[in-house]
Formats: structure tokens, sequence, C-alpha cells
DNA sequence: GTCTATAGATAGATAGAC
DNA sequence: GTCTATCTATCTATAGAC
């Protein structure tokens, strides 16, 4: 049996996952962990204690899934993966709601700032292990680009949007590399 | 003396630039408007006719000023000015408002759409007006990066954001003159 | 047609039982 | 230490007054 606090913890990411940032509720949480709302206040005294336990793990699992990417050998392999990622509109769902979460309070965006500069980090690695030396600007482009695809998708939901998004991304890796062989 | 539909219109799209989505309630609005939230209720019955209401507003908000965007007459005149905008955190936290009520509801998600398509076809505008032929994926890119670069830049509230945002964008750009110069 | 009192539901937090 | 009944605040919606 699993300590009640990380039972309440996947309960309230799976719940974020499913309701987004505004159908974020304790009650909803605590229904999920199967125990009353005045009972999931025990562990999590407030709303924001919660939101803070939550937005550890997601991104504690969001830098992990990023990890796996970094050490694809090819190109081909690292957009396949990371059109796969923005595709999954339940992970964008939680990342939004921790940018809210973030931009509202500051014990949060602290734990947002890890996150970016988590993902800097790697995607620095991840070009360094393809051989694209890319600049630091491309670097935090690819960033960007990657949290702007996902809202998008999220938000438009338009049938074709994983061709889109490879094209995109085709066309960004295409020009790193063309650049690369100039030098 | 204006219309008073207009009148809560305005206050509910102020309400969403302070307090974003999850503060965006009825009563909120109703008192910013200055009439009781079931007067408001009879104008916009539901919350939902309020969220198209202000959405639609958003939507063309957005639209014209990005068009004022399109008619610059140089690249650094179209960089300072979208950075500019990504800057707008009130900006953003409306547009995040956005997407998180097209995700959930299918009459905002068209609106949305409608937003999105409406931006790419005035980035395609602004790249011929620039003299830039950019291909049809790397207009969708600077959509998708501006996205993405409001996100990070409201969520992370950085010191000296707009330096880094105006640095990416200066190294887009100048990856566009060149391949154009290529051709 | 314009407006309000009020109902009904749900949120978050606390005092206190065991 | 673990858990719950309960309070207060706040939200959305409706029935009905003027």
């Amino acid at each position: 049996m699993q300590d009640r606090r990380e039972i309440i913890l996947k309960a309230a990411i799976a719940t974020l996952r499913e309701h987004g940032f505004s159908g974020f509720t304790q009650p909803r949480v605590a229904k999920r962990a199967d125990l009353r709302q005045s009972h999931l206040t025990y562990y999590f005294p407030t709303r924001l204690a919660l939101l803070e336990g939550v937005a550890r793990l997601a991104v504690d699992g969001q830098l992990a899934a990023l990890q796996s990417i970094v050490d694809l050998p090819t190109v081909a392999a690292v957009i396949k993966n990371i059109t796969a990622m923005i595709g999954r509109h339940e992970n964008t769902r939680v990342l939004m709601a921790l940018a809210q979460a973030a931009d509202e309070e500051p014990s949060l965006r602290s734990l947002f700032r890890e996150l970016a500069d988590g993902i800097v980090s790697r995607l620095r690695q991840l070009l360094e292990n393809l051989h694209l030396n890319g600049t630091e600007e491309q670097v935090l482009l690819i960033h960007a680009l990657s949290v702007g695809l996902a809202v998008v998708d999220l938000a438009t939901q338009r049938p074709h949007s994983k061709r889109r998004v490879e094209a995109i991304l085709e066309s960004l890796f295409a020009t790193l590399a063309s650049k690369d062989k100039k030098q």
C-alpha cells in the first residue's frame, strides 16, 4: 500500500490532466483518492499546499520524460518524440495549469523556473548529442516553440495537427543542420 | 452612454486581464460593471454566454493589434513590437484563458481557431511586406514561437526577459533573411 | 423589457472527535 | 496522529417583482 500522501498526489495530477486548472478542486481530488475533502486537508492544509505538491511531481515527471528524448540517436527520432509529447493534451493541460499557478503564486513561480531551466539545459545537451551546435538563442527558441505548439494544438484540436507540428520541427532542424554545415 | 452589454463585456475582459481564467466569475464582472450579478445574467444568461461574448471581443482586439504590426516597414520595428506584445502579461492572460476555454468548450474552440488562422494569415502578409519569403512552416513557427514566448514569459516573470525575447526573435529573423539571400 | 431577491450547488478551511 | 462533521464564503441560475 502506498503512502497516503502519494496516493493523493497521484489523484491530484490525474484531476489536473482531465479537468485542467479550473477543474482542480479539493473535493474532486479527494473523491478520486477515496477520502473526504476534510481529510485531504489534513495532509495538505491548503489548496496551495496541494498545488505545490502536485507541481513538484509534474516538474520531475516532465524533466524525466524529456531526458529520455535527449539520448535518442537521430534527428528523426527526436522530432517524432517531441511531436508525440506536444500532442499529449493531458500533459499540456498540466503544464498550462502550472504556468497559470506560477503567474498567481510566487512559490510556484520558482518551481516553474526550475522546469524551464531544466528543459533548456536538456535541449542544449540534445543538440550537442546530435552534433548540432546551436546558439543559446536557438535552444531557447526550441523550448518556446514547443510550448507554443502544444498550447495551440490543445486549443485548436485540429484533425491533422500532428503532421503540421512535425513539418514545422523538421523545417527548423533542417535550418539548424544547414547552418552547421556552413561553419 | 454605452450600451449596457458593451459595458459588461469591457468589465469582463478587464476581469480576465487581471485575474485570469480561474478568477473570471460573474460576481466579479458584475461588480466591475456596477450592477448585480443577477442582473448580469439577464444580458448573459450563462457563464458560457458571457465567455463567448468576451472571447469574440478578445479575438477581434488581438487581430487588430497584430494588424498594426503587419504594416511596419522594417524588421527591427516588427521585432520591437512583437516583443512588446509578448511582454504584455494581461494580454497573455486573456489569450491563455481563451485557450483553456477552447479546450473545454467546442463553441469557443471555433473562435480560437479563427484567432489562430487570423494570426497566421497576418504573419504571412507581414513576411511578404518585409520581402522575406517564408515557407508556410516558417509562418506557423513564428506564430507558435510567439505564443510559447508569451506563456513562458508570463509564468517565469524574469527580470530581463525582454532582452531574451528580442534576441530570440532577432536570431530567427536573421535566419530568414540569410535564407532569402541564398535563393 | 429591466432588474432583484433568493435558491441551490460547490468551494475551501476549521474545530474538534476518536 | 488520523479522520470527520460542520461552518462560512462564493459561485451560478431561476423565479418572479416592477
